[in-house]
DNA sequence: TCTTTTCCTGATAACCGCTATCACTACCAA
DNA sequence: TTGGTAGTGATAGCGGTTATCAGGAAAAGA
């Protein structure tokens, strides 16, 4: 039975994404899979960084007729951060936040308060992170750095409260 | 009953630490207890980082006659973290490990393949984070940066694998 | 000192994010 | 079309962590 399913209107860079996913597949022998193809769109289609259990709600509601399996959603998450074309936040206990990560590397900047997440880059920090890793004699792989802090919002909202 | 136990050489430092928690404890109406006082040693003479798992192993090694429950292990900690006492850096799925915080700030560095902990300062980049923070309109509360990379022992095993 | 109140403790059940297992199914090359 | 391989959903299991609760120990009061 073949299962059809409604995807958001396609980009040019959402067609290069999904070749280099196709492509990538088929280096290693794997195969490319309606469920693969939803979770990389939701990805795609999410601004926000996502845990897998949102991820797996989203899509449910989206194709329910797919009955995709959380467990699928792990591993495609699993497939799709090992080739690179995702990243994960850690949070503890809390588990991860995945985001899609074929932009732009960058760093992130998390609100304590309401949980926002800002992202940034630092061509400083980049370069000095490598000299670093150089001097200890590490070879550099990856790296990962968070500020934590009050964003605007909640440092207004505090204040207001403050007053009453 | 009273129960006794040994604890390692008190130095000026940790006579310091000890007062500092107690004083912590006081102020919010807690509970100076054995067992946090031991927690606390055990912490203060671990040079590495420590999960809580590791943490309980050694008190029971050290300390069999009062029989420390691992839930109080992860209720000091959660404590101890909460006032900043100590830090704890996270690894996902796999859990934390905690250091005591007392000593100077710093950054990790990971080897993803022994899992070795290097740490480190770099000036420049504390600098950068703390101006970042400022340019984005956040309040500045913590950081966290890790590297990931493989250590030079490591590398030289690998090497060595290789000729092979 | 003894009493009372409050907080802490150990044991363990429960929880939660994640992974392994397995029978079944879809993909794809021949 | 068919045979082989890889992927899937459901769910049990796992490991780190937290909640629960009856009993016990610290501090405060008398």
């Amino acid at each position: 039975m073949k299962t059809t399913t409604d995807f958001t209107e396609r980009t040019v860079e959402y067609e290069k994404l999904l070749n280099d996913f196709k492509a990538l597949l088929k280096s290693t022998g794997q195969k490319f899979t309606i469920q693969r193809e939803v979770i990389l769109d939701e990805l795609y289609n999410s601004d926000e960084h996502l845990t897998p259990e949102e991820l797996y709600k989203r899509i449910q509601e989206k194709h329910p007729t797919l009955k995709t399996g959380i467990a699928t959603v792990y591993r495609t998450l699993s497939l799709l951060e090992d080739s690179d074309m995702v990243t994960s936040l850690s949070f503890g206990a809390q588990g991860k936040k995945y985001e899609l990560g074929a932009k732009e590397h960058h760093d992130h900047m998390i609100c304590t308060r309401c949980g926002e997440i800002t992202e940034f880059v630092d061509e400083q920090i980049e370069e000095r992170q490598h000299k670093i890793a150089e001097e200890l004699g590490f070879k550099m792989e990856d790296h990962s750095m968070q500020i934590y802090g009050i964003c605007r919002k909640c440092q207004e909202k505090e204040h207001e409260e403050n007053k009453q």
